[in-house]
DNA sequence: TCCAGATCTGGTACTCAGTACCAGCTTTGG
DNA sequence: CCAAAGCTGGTACTGAGTACCAGATCTGGA
């Protein structure tokens, strides 16, 4: 990480991890299927944490909400070391090979929180429903956005506020038309301030 | 393509398509700066041509439902050769690597489309407001959602029926809980058979 | 008609990620 | 103390992508 912090990912030869490693080549790959993996190894466990913090979600909540709370453990993890992970998300703007190898093992989360979803909505069969996936999908995305606006924003934003913004802007995006201003934020369902104590 | 069809993607190398195209290796690599842009090369324009669709939508619309209008132009394609789109998504199914180019290259529709979304938001500054590329990350969230149920259904459903039913799903998630069940779809504004003529 | 410039082409050689295989060393357990 | 298991490094390979060079072809004037 230091080397792709100081030399950038792809000026980063896997040579260059191993003999600053001290082992050689072909033991790195013996710890690390691929480059990525030491970026993006992190990303497969945290599916599963962020997959298990949703099943743990109380079952009347609504199913965005439940979603928004699925994140708790990552923005603590992110809260805990955020310089860290500043530097890991400008890393992944300057790469874009690395970005789009993080959305594609995002692809796993999907697969993991879908059933649960797919469980909360009542869908009889989620193979042909296509609303459980595109409501994960959609969460991703909007942790994803609030992610990228962050790391651009140099931390002067807090990462949770927009998360918030960007979950709760996909139920009231209509307050941007002009025939339907009834405020829906003060329904009572306010994402927000919930999710942590 | 037909190579990728028969062969599978990952099975195929750059030699055996220059040969098959009758051109040398570093011929093709003049016209193709990479292996996945055989199949991927079209995703560029295709964003271009969404990212028109979406400026080209009344003012008025509703942010998400000219989003899901954005959309219309690549419905159209889709629907005018399916089974040739069902054989491309089958085969990023298959070739994951293949499926994580394509969400990186989707990046590229975001940045051209959020812009506009923040002009209807009405947004201070875009780039420090997570709301407009969280609703462009999350529209394009849905698109692959509903393709993805699509291909596995094998053409069985129709896909713009299960895109709607996935941008559907964000406005009114809410319906899986109890405490909010006003029907809100019955409220005017609904997605599904608006949008194209 | 001819010639010069631009363009297209194929070939060679290279870097780098990732895989397969082999041989030697160290560690563990009986 | 020895054998099996595991870890290690080395070599050689495939395959994508890049850089460079030299020949062929195609243009546009003179």
């Amino acid at each position: 990480m230091e080397l792709f912090f100081k030399q950038g990912y792809d000026n980063t030869t896997v040579d260059q991890i191993a003999s600053a490693a001290g082992m050689s080549r072909t033991s790195f790959f013996r710890y690390f299927a691929t480059k990525d993996d030491i970026v993006l190894g992190r990303v497969d466990e945290l599916g599963h944490q962020v997959a298990e913090a949703l099943v743990t979600r109380p079952e009347a909540e609504p199913v965005w909400h439940a979603l928004r709370g699925a994140f708790d453990p990552l923005l603590e993890l992110t809260a805990a070391a955020p310089e860290r992970w500043l530097a890991v998300a400008r890393m992944l703007s300057d790469a874009p090979s690395l970005k789009a190898s993080q959305l594609g093992r995002e692809l796993a989360w999907q697969d993991m929180m879908v059933p649960d979803v797919a469980r909360r909505l009542g869908a009889a069969n989620a193979a042909l429903d296509a609303r459980p996936r595109a409501l994960v999908a959609a969460a991703i995305a909007c942790l994803n956005a609030a992610r990228d606006v962050w790391s651009a924003s140099d931390e002067t934003l807090d990462l949770t506020t927009l998360l918030d913004q960007a979950m709760n802007a996909l139920i009231d995006q209509m307050d941007g038309a002009e025939n339907r201003s009834d405020a829906r934020l003060s329904d009572g369902i306010v994402l927000g301030e919930s999710g942590r104590p």
